[in-house]
DNA sequence: ACCACATATATGGAAAAGTGAATATACGGG
DNA sequence: CCCGTATATTCACTTTTCCATATATGTGGT
């Protein structure tokens, strides 16, 4: 995963891939379908920037039955999370609305994912 | 100055602009000609993204004499320096060739730069 | 006033990115 | 095997971004 600087900013300058990562920073893993309904956006739209995200390095995908969990690349370079960590630290206001549409969806039992 | 992530990480999306950014972040304030002659770029190619740059706040821009010195805008959020210093921390090699155009240029007398 | 140099902006075109709608694929359950 | 749900991909389109070239503005020196 060769991950140039530019590349990094390139991925992360978009809303929804932004707010996707940050997601993941703060949430550790989740499935499209949280993603979807936490940043309200069409279903397609979700996954062509998990795509891209995942393309680039930054994202790991696993699938476990109907749900593909996303989560933060483990061997994301250091200095990626920081930058991640710290821009979720100072933004957490801009965020605050996708949190708590995440918050409001219980999970099932085993911990899997309600999706409508 | 309303910099949302999404901007700031737009603006730092672009090889370009990202290399003016932590040339700035290094070595405090550069003008024009200093920033064309580092990254081998031309003229209006560079004044166009540092148009951007100023105009997102990102960077500010001083008149003196002739040359125009930019920097990165003194008000700039904590954490959007923080990011910047990281990225640029990790990434020196990235940045080397730059840098050492950079100090191949000898400054003239009263620390002014010499174009050309 | 003119000239040389530094910097900024305008123009036009090519490439890339982002999108909704439709469709395809994968999985689990009956 | 068929169906419903979850996710991915394709298509057609619009918008945005980036660039090179040309031109304009601003400054200092003669």
């Amino acid at each position: 995963m060769q991950l140039t600087p530019t590349e990094v900013f390139k991925s992360l300058a978009d809303d929804t891939r932004l707010r996707i990562a940050l997601l993941l920073a703060s949430a550790g893993e989740l499935c499209v379908c949280e993603l979807t309904e936490s940043l309200q956006a069409s279903q397609p739209k979700i996954s062509r920037h998990l795509s891209l995200l995942r393309s680039t390095g930054v994202l790991l995908d696993r699938r476990q039955g109907q749900w593909v969990y996303y989560r933060l690349h483990p061997e994301l370079p250091v200095w990626v999370l920081s930058i991640l960590q710290q821009t979720l630290a100072a933004n957490q206001q801009w965020l605050v609305g996708d949190l708590l549409r995440l918050q409001a969806m219980e999970r099932g039992p085993l911990n899997q994912p309600v999706c409508n």
